[in-house]
DNA sequence: ATTTATCTTCATGAATTTTTCATTTTAAAG
DNA sequence: CTTTAAAATGAAAAATTCATGAAGATAAAT
């Protein structure tokens, strides 16, 4: 396991890099925001863990944690920053981050929340689902369509995010009337079906971007 | 999208399932520990995240993380509680959860970590069962053989699946027959041989891929 | 209160799948 | 080689499943 530290409080890297190589983990410290930037983005597979912190000379850290999402970098990052307001939280993790640290922290508490995240399986997905032309935002709810922007109510929205998020998969009706719905008896009612027949009609595609699978459920391709 | 609180201050319980509810999710509340354990562990694919707070009655919060994790639930669980301590974080986390909120917080904040949690994909592994130059996917339900897609209907699929669930193992038509349909009286009916009459039409194998095995049933190899 | 947008229900017809059934073919045993 | 039961088959009938338009219901906005 090895980990990058993109921290220029030269002395605070240096503790975590000691607290780190003591728990058995091989870690590099990089002070500067670019020089980070370029590295995670050449040597994808090189670290398992990102600790950036939020303000950095070159660039800063939410700036930096953007571009790599967006170039399909997604080692877990945890965002570390003195700033420790509510706003400064959202950003951060809307910005990608897996998870948020407010200075100053207790060395325990980064080790758990690594941890945590090392735990769970590789691949955080992306903020944005692609399938074909189409690509949806989870976080702002934009949809486009062959670049276009596509706009979608909240129904339609939601049973195509969870087909978006299960490419490949076959997905019941019962799935996605209980994922979208707050009641569970989706039997009695073609209110999904109707749904996808809106999709449909809004993104038309003559490549048949969402497939019937006639007696199972819809499916979505990648 | 679905999410499962678990909360018994029941003002603190609704402001977050109406705050939720506006940003498109579908919510249910359960005050209780042991109620909210079972219903997790009973049908573990309705809800995609859990709010489970940390003091419940019945069952504190921790626990009954524990044993989801123990029993294999995978649903992201993010864990709400009045203790702040670095102490308690630690618990919570190593207990299994994979986010840790210490009340009171904005709710900004619980949206931004609930968008950062569901951003990761659910990892159902597909199961590819192979015979011969056959095979099929049984989550996206893709059947190939020598590499060619192969399109069948439900039922020529369940009966194809359940053999090949089963190969080198001769398989009666009452087997098939209940394993593929809802009442049990296959006496009478030769559906089970019409089906595995289209298999073979639909996959011509010269290498006899469907064996008839006289006055028993039908049989696959590997 | 009225308008507007969204969601759900309902009815219909078309397409596909499933089942039935009569007939032919096959395989084992005498 | 014949007999006989089991299995395969083709085709028609029956049943199911979907897509769809439109109307009714609900919720949000003005």
């Amino acid at each position: 396991m090895k980990i990058l530290v993109v921290e220029d409080n030269t002395k605070l890297a240096e503790n975590i890099k000691q607290g780190l190589m003591q728990e058995g983990y091989a870690v590099d410290v990089i002070e500067e925001g670019l020089a980070a930037e370029r590295r995670i983005l050449i040597n994808r597979d090189e670290y398992d863990f990102v600790i950036l912190d939020r303000m950095l000379p070159g660039k800063d850290g939410v700036s930096i944690c953007v571009n790599w999402r967006e170039n399909g970098v997604v080692i877990p990052v945890l965002m570390l920053t003195a700033l420790g307001t509510t706003d400064d939280k959202v950003v951060g993790l809307d910005a990608g981050a897996d998870d948020y640290l407010a200075k100053p922290f207790a060395f325990k508490e980064l080790l758990a929340r690594i941890h945590a995240l090392l735990r769970r399986p590789k691949q955080t997905s992306p903020l944005i689902l692609t399938s074909g032309n189409i690509s949806i935002n989870t976080t702002s709810r934009l949809v486009t369509y062959k670049d276009k922007p596509v706009s979608l109510t909240l129904k339609e929205f939601m049973v195509l995010e969870y087909m978006m998020r299960n490419l490949n998969k076959v997905v019941t009706r019962d799935e996605l009337y209980s994922h979208a719905w707050d009641f569970a008896d989706s039997s009695f009612s073609n209110t999904v079906d109707v749904h996808i027949k809106n999709l449909r009609k809004k993104i038309k595609d003559n490549a048949k971007i969402i497939q019937t699978i006639r007696g199972v459920g819809y499916k979505m391709e990648s």
